[in-house]
DNA sequence: GCGACTTTGTTCCTGCGTTCACAAGCGGCT
DNA sequence: AGCCGCTTGTGAACGCAGGAACAAAGTCGC
């Protein structure tokens, strides 16, 4: 099981510019660590919804599908949180997780392009809960502007930079066609926005500062394809 | 890139049961490998509809955002392809990687779950393209049940099987509330379908031999959060 | 025909990620 | 109060991925 992978490997965090008597614990968390994090939270919120308050993390990893020693160090990379012969307490775990992914304010995203994929994104109810709001969507098709899409109103293109600059957005997010991503891409980087998250087919190529992320829906279809075909001929070499 | 997919990194292909006289090739294929093909083969795409018949690595790595020495090596693992001082046949190189993938013939799939996002995933193009075909949709709304999206009519839940074991089915897709999500699953299963690609944010467990890969789309909103927040405050520690 | 340039394919190496295994610490029971 | 069992946290080893550098090979120009 893998979510989206085809990333950047790179280590996250400052440039080790550690002061080394301040700060004796690594400020450096890889970019797997972080995604995983992610996921805990969201098993987390369950085990609390369950009426849980303490978890081992044997049922941690169990309910989030990974090793529970590999649990126990993407943990440990926040601090010791745990208490040795009981678990975690499931309250504490969630903040802490929370705070250090910047979960726990709000931050502003906007939308570009309200096709079928953009309105769902509009609407998923998993992007309020984990401290996500869009402050702006954004179309290039008249008919779509004007609409109301999870209780905010489509805009027209033209009010794309005035809304990133006037809401401080950090997040843009991209669900045009392939053929228009870049230029959007231009526009919110020339904007401010520094975070950039891309559901259009399309490698983007931004300034230096910029994070990108591509998620390509299609990749995962076929590496799940690529995955039944080498068990169908597991010895069956490739035909001329 | 990764999509979204804090995941296993475990090496595909077969269980290492070469024989050594017949087959001297190696017969795996790194997972982060198979993923960069897929985009490989989308770029190339792209390069033969502008009419090139010849890329050097170098061109093809920039377009697909990667290092030109991994993308030879990418490609090295299905045999030399290209003519040294030349580059790479854009014609041969596709289908070279088509057939490594298993894209050149059409698979056929299940999509469960028309909400937004399932809608999306129904009309999106990328995937006919790209040797996907969807032989049923299915949802459980009643209201849903007869809509034609993407020239295919949605079908009642108690079609499911049937569909299944009547067209071959080899990918079920899951874009159902998180509830219900575990249960498609052992549906889909128990039907034959062994590879599951999953778009509710839950994990699923599903019985050996069965694939399923997790994309969570808030996911990878998390961790470009995550990457803003640690490039605003580079020394700044997580507050008690 | 020959030399030089271009580009591939491979090899080495460094670093990260994952896993296993064990020591340390805490609660509960007697 | 002391012991036992359970769980965390960490140290070490292993395997994989990514990057750089180099040799092989083919083409273009003279």
């Amino acid at each position: 099981m893998s979510q989206v992978r085809p990333g950047a490997r790179r280590v996250l965090g400052a440039t080790a510019v550690e002061s080394p008597v301040i700060q004796p614990r690594l400020r450096t968390i890889p970019e797997a660590t972080v995604a995983r994090l992610a996921v805990y939270l969201r098993v987390l919120a369950g085990f609390a919804d369950g009426g849980r308050t303490t978890v081992s993390s044997g049922e941690l990893a169990s309910a989030a599908g990974v090793n529970p020693a590999g649990l126990r160090k993407d943990l440990s990379h926040l601090g010791s949180c745990g208490v040795r012969g009981v678990g975690y307490d499931v309250r504490a775990l969630r903040e802490r997780i929370a705070r250090v992914l910047g979960a726990e304010q709000s931050r502003a995203c906007v939308l570009v392009g309200l096709g079928n994929l953009g309105t769902a994104l509009a609407d998923y109810a998993g992007f309020g809960s984990r401290g996500f709001r869009f402050t702006g969507l954004f179309d290039a098709a008249p008919d779509r502007v004007g609409q109301r899409i999870g209780g905010l109103p489509v805009q027209p293109m033209t009010e794309l930079e005035a809304t990133v600059t006037g809401t401080g957005v950090s997040i843009g997010v991209i669900a045009t066609p392939a053929e228009v991503a870049q230029q959007i891409c231009d526009r919110l980087t020339a904007a401010g926005v520094r975070s950039i998250l891309n559901f259009a087919p399309m490698t983007l190529t931004a300034p230096a500062g910029v994070d990108v992320r591509q998620v390509d829906l299609s990749v995962e279809l076929q590496v799940l394809a690529f995955l039944g075909q080498q068990r169908a001929v597991p010895a069956g070499e490739v035909p001329a």
